[in-house]
DNA sequence: CTGAAAGCGCTTACAG
DNA sequence: CTGAAAGCGCTTACAG
């Protein structure tokens, strides 16, 4: 199959390779008569860019990179797939870079994917991009990045985020509402500096109510279903176990869930459980848990358009553009009143 | 950032760019010295070769595309991340690309893709590897490619799977062996080769064991939790339950599992439940789920090393590469002997 | 509004 | 073993 090139499509039309690019890169300056003729040919060859060339002698790649710490997360999923759709509709295309901090030369393969690819821009997602040394790579390769939810917004970077703060406050203020006063809150690994203001939040709603924060049932985890299942026993077998525990995440918040289970605790009659993320295995679970919606796929969607837009990729260092997207309290299932049968 | 070009490397080497290119690439015929001091040159300079002055070159992009229908899934996420990693290796980035065959126009966008990026392979995943078209698309094209799981192998192409047939019927046999006779089975969509493929594992089974298959007790699904949750409820809530259900999939037998414990049936007291994929799912479940292993990112990383390597590259139509990847059955909790504590 | 020239940064094919 | 020339398929900058 010979490929098509400009020429072909310039000779075949009767005008100068110049003029297709023109037409193509829907440029002004062109006759419609001429414009028309152009795209007929283009439509009769089946003719397509190389966007090799495109990119060699142009300064883009039309090449955007999702650089991702756990490529696969429910999170990572979600975030990927918003991304991609947005670049689909903007005739971008996505390469998804993985980025393991804890390997020896991983700053390497970023440089490489930066110098190589020649990328248009960089979607750094959470928790990597509060990493000082990969902002600092992209900061001196000049290439554009938005940050996805980052604990700090450098100058010079764009970011989206979504009020994790005001969420976790939310979801504290609607357990208390409930009547819980001894609420257990499984906190997420600080290394994400989401899991840092979400408990803000939860703090904070305390607070704000009058409720003592029992310090014995704050318990690290990572993040990850596992430890949900561990700390959840801890909080259930101790003691004075708490009437509703609150997860930083839903995939503790199963874990959690899923121990409730196990120690035949039922779970809203006797225990509250709520998360955060309203990822898949909120929803797989039953009762089905009680989150926050985060806007992932949205906020990665709003990141491509950053990127692409031009103001923002000509902007100067302190035109920084910080986008917060809004979430919803989602409630489901495995939370109730407290005490059981309580009035409202 | 000046970009460094391999004429400073050259002009620093006191070489000519053409030796440069050869040391990059690895190729022969250079002095040692000479090799070592370029080395030395290009470390200093930290000169990264531009892909796309390279591609538009040469014939190669250095791009892999992973086609895939549904991004979100766990699958998918599992598939990703293996190809992810062995590019990594092989100094290859890869492209996501989702194909819509529902949308009008989804076959422009992988014309697009191929004929854009000049993609050096691609790797196809179920359900689309079985949709015609984009498979002609593709050898049309020229462009390498390799089917995952596809339900026939067509020649020119590379393939990769497991033994979908074998593995189901060894989770049957196992049920059986339990003592189980009266099995229900959740089917997987037909959109899907490899439910067909597990449905005759199970028949297959089931007739050399002399057991007689309940037509009434086989019902179709689409491989998502809610349709696991959905047929559960019609095989348990039904006349006559089944001992045992067996699922096509993780996600139905967790929707299977979800129902059970809504209509407080025991697992695996009063009933067995078996899943296929080894997917997060069936670990994040209680009781975890009894499952088939399927090597999804073994598979992944076979297909990229396939495509990269270049015997496959330039093989004629008739030297196809078809490979098949062991699985494993995964003893779990969900599954117990029948009638319970009969004897082995 | 349109085009001829030069160049992007590499590799291919050919010499020597 | 090494290099000079030509070219990959576009776009930029400049004329007209």
């Amino acid at each position: 199959m010979k490929t098509v090139t400009i020429k072909d499509v310039a000779a075949r039309a009767g005008v100068s390779p110049k003029t297709v690019s023109r037409v193509i890169n829907g440029e002004d300056h062109v006759r419609p008569a001429i414009r028309a003729a152009v795209q007929r040919v283009v439509a009769e060859l089946d003719y397509r860019p190389n966007a090799f060339a495109r990119s060699l002698s142009s300064s883009r790649s039309y090449l955007l990179g999702l650089f991702i710490d756990d490529p696969v997360s429910g999170y990572a999923a979600d975030v990927q797939h918003g991304a991609l759709i947005r670049c689909r509709e903007r005739s971008y295309h996505l390469v998804v870079e993985p980025v393991e901090p804890n390997r020896a030369g991983w700053q390497g393969h970023v440089q490489d994917s930066i110098a190589a690819l020649r990328l248009d821009g960089a979607i750094i997602a959470p928790p990597i991009c509060d990493t000082p040394e990969l902002i600092d790579l992209f900061r001196q390769s000049g290439v554009p990045y938005v940050l996805m939810a980052p604990s700090v917004e450098p100058e010079g970077s764009g970011a989206v985020r979504m009020d994790d703060h005001g969420a976790a406050r939310e979801m504290t203020d609607y357990l208390i509402g409930l009547g819980h006063r001894h609420i257990g809150f499984i906190q997420g690994p600080l290394t994400h500096s989401a899991s840092i203001r979400r408990e803000e939040g939860f703090r904070a709603a305390m607070a704000a109510a009058g409720v003592a924060v029992e310090e014995r049932l704050l318990l690290r985890g990572d993040f990850r279903f596992r430890s949900g299942l561990e700390l959840g026993e801890v909080l259930l077998r101790g003691p004075d176990r708490p009437s509703a525990i609150f997860a930083s995440n839903d995939d503790m918040a199963l874990g959690a869930l899923i121990t409730a289970m196990k120690l035949d605790i039922a779970v809203p009659d006797a225990l509250s459980i709520a998360g955060f993320d309203d990822t898949a295995s909120s929803r797989a679970a039953w009762p089905q848990i009680t989150t926050i919606r985060q806007p992932k796929a949205e906020m990665a969607a709003a990141a491509v358009d950053m990127l692409v837009d031009p103001s923002f990729r000509k902007k100067d260092v302190d035109h920084d553009t910080h986008l917060m997207l809004p979430h919803a309290l989602i409630v489901r299932g495995s939370t109730g009143r407290w005490p059981r049968g309580s009035a409202p």
